[in-house]
DNA sequence: GTTAACTGGATCGTATACGATTTCGTACCT
DNA sequence: AGGTACGAAATCGTATACGATCCAGTTAAC
């Protein structure tokens, strides 16, 4: 053992230097925050996909810091929903069964749907087109197959809708939600293949009913029958494949 | 490499005396949540109002914990949306300004709506009874100007209504809203004295409703409206209250 | 007299240290 | 053989240490 009785502290230059430079790329530099981002960046690309056993030891390690910052930023996250945690057990990624992905989807469907009503009367033409065209890029997607690049559109197109919303908490829980959503998609891939086309043409009809200006009521139950109608092409889609394997 | 400073530590053994005894009525001991609690009941009960500074060490030390649970717990609360924190300034409970109480009202009546029409199918004749009776008693508070006494009260007749909301999401938002709307009544308290009695015979009515089987729009419809209205009494009010000063 | 630089204190951020708890494997007893 | 008890490894929980940063008040320079 031996060594050092005086200060105690072995790489507390480290820390400096590298908090001190402030990567210039980073603008809120902490490493609290690092590990908050890096942790939810690995649970929505499905890095760390349902279930997965977060060892805060392993995570600092990972990232060169010690373990203190990585507990906030854990911390947040199960504040957020997107991980569980358990004193004296330890955190794992949240959302894994079923039934979460249905609850999910019906408050999202609640809060985006309100979110897009009540960002409806601000929106303007110039909006309106542009949602329009990543609608139209969606169209395309649909000849050759490809998921990926269609699902994130649909996170485009929605967020076009719904990002002049008025309310800031509802704007966050809409954030939060389409967050938690990631989560659960990135582990378990799911798709709906016949629901894509009906979800093209329902966003069509629902950039018609702002384009007029319907009223708030309509535009909320469009926008969340719209969502709601994903959720219910999924429950009968895992119903079929169910069956089928 | 072991490093070994000697002791440099002196109050260890707190630490297992305090964690070890586990003060048998705290079921989920752990310093951090204690930490949790406390903050979040002296935001709740007005002790920390608005814009309070939350100083770690000071918080640290009234608790006798160290900071490192106390930073934790406010990670937690920020991420709740209880206190604002500011990389290297601190923290600070939120919640201020009106706009903030606009938002919160508005969010918590799509919320709120919404948990009560998913848990109006599920409500039996017991627990309309209970409601009823709470809200008799509110009736009650009327008379005896009592409305501190009343506002719990509010709380306990809508709790019946939704607790029975099977989106465990949706109830955890709904706890939120009241959480926040706690912390800013507790700063500024605000009672609009006409809108008490609208509220009771609302009440009414929305019990009616569940009772009749009324379709869950109609339903959701109500409850949304009857906080809006509470909102808009309170705008009103605040209005004219300012010219008057 | 006004502004800019300095200085000290308060507070934040994070590394390290180490007790406490859980987990799991193994040896021992029945 | 099966179950229990002991022990070691992994991991969590939190105290302490100390650099970094911010803030306010004071002094120096112009």
């Amino acid at each position: 053992m031996t060594v050092r009785a005086g200060t105690g502290h072995v790489g507390t230059g480290v820390q400096a230097a590298a908090a001190g430079t402030t990567v210039a790329g980073n603008p809120q530099s902490s490493k609290s925050q690092l590990a908050y981002d890096a942790v939810k960046a690995k649970i929505s690309d499905g890095s760390y996909g349902a279930g997965f056993r977060l060892v805060l030891g392993r995570i600092a390690k990972e990232l060169d810091v010690s373990v203190v910052p990585v507990r906030e930023a854990i911390r947040r996250l199960e504040a957020e929903g997107l991980i569980t945690f358990e004193r004296n057990i330890g955190a794992t990624v949240a959302g894994i069964d079923p039934t979460e992905y249905l609850h999910t989807m019906q408050t999202l469907s609640i809060i985006e749907g309100a979110a897009t009503a009540l960002s409806a009367p601000l929106i303007t033409d110039v909006e309106i087109t542009k949602a329009r065209r990543i609608n139209e890029q969606m169209r395309e997607c649909l000849s050759h197959f490809d998921p990926v690049r269609f699902t994130s559109l649909n996170l485009e197109f929605h967020a076009v809708l719904f990002t002049h919303c008025p309310n800031p908490h509802i704007l966050d829980l809409v954030h939060r939600g389409w967050n938690r959503l990631n989560a659960i998609r990135a582990s378990t891939f799911n798709y709906v293949p016949g629901r894509a086309q009906e979800s093209v043409a329902e966003h069509e009809e629902l950039l018609q009913l702002i384009e007029t200006g319907a009223d708030v009521d309509s535009i909320e139950r469009a926008a969340r029958n719209h969502r709601a109608a994903t959720l219910i092409a999924y429950l009968k889609h895992a119903e079929s494949t169910a069956e089928g394997e």
